[in-house]
DNA sequence: ATCCTGACCCAAG
DNA sequence: GCTTGGGCCAGGA
């Protein structure tokens, strides 16, 4: 017999090529659920969605249409901003208007990771 | 089909 | 602490 794929690349199949509208909507309503003055991770932004490897289409998406989101929410892992110049300024800016503070360059996660609720992503 | 590009992530060094 | 390489994935040229 074949060597059978690991368990990692079975399930990576398993949530291989979701409908992107589909997948879109799961992650525009994973960053509609962070309240203003926390944050999430590109990469918890994903797995709250549903996808978790897909931490590279959410800011994909926040490219697209962040106009429509309350994108300064999404931050990299760490609580670093990953946007550069202007842009990441803004992000610093908008978020310490909601209160966020910051210690060097990232983001005082203790205080402001926001925590999904997976109950509240059911269909 | 192939190559390149990201608002990524993380284990190593 | 910071930098790097390798892994990831969709979308556009």
């Amino acid at each position: 017999m074949k060597s059978r794929a690991s368990p990692r690349e079975f399930s990576r199949r398993l949530l291989k090529a979701p409908p992107s509208e589909q997948r879109d909507r799961a992650i525009r309503r994973a960053i509609r659920q962070i309240p203003r003055g926390s944050v999430a991770t590109y990469g918890q932004v994903a797995a709250a969605a549903g996808y978790p490897l897909y931490h590279r289409q959410v800011a994909q998406l926040l490219r697209k249409s962040g106009g429509s989101l309350p994108w300064q929410r999404v931050v990299g892992a760490g609580g670093r901003i990953r946007l550069r110049l202007d842009g990441g300024h803004e992000q610093r800016l908008r978020l310490e208007m909601e209160g966020v503070k910051f210690r060097g360059g990232r983001i005082v996660m203790e205080e402001h990771q926001h925590v999904f609720r997976p109950w509240e992503f059911e269909d």
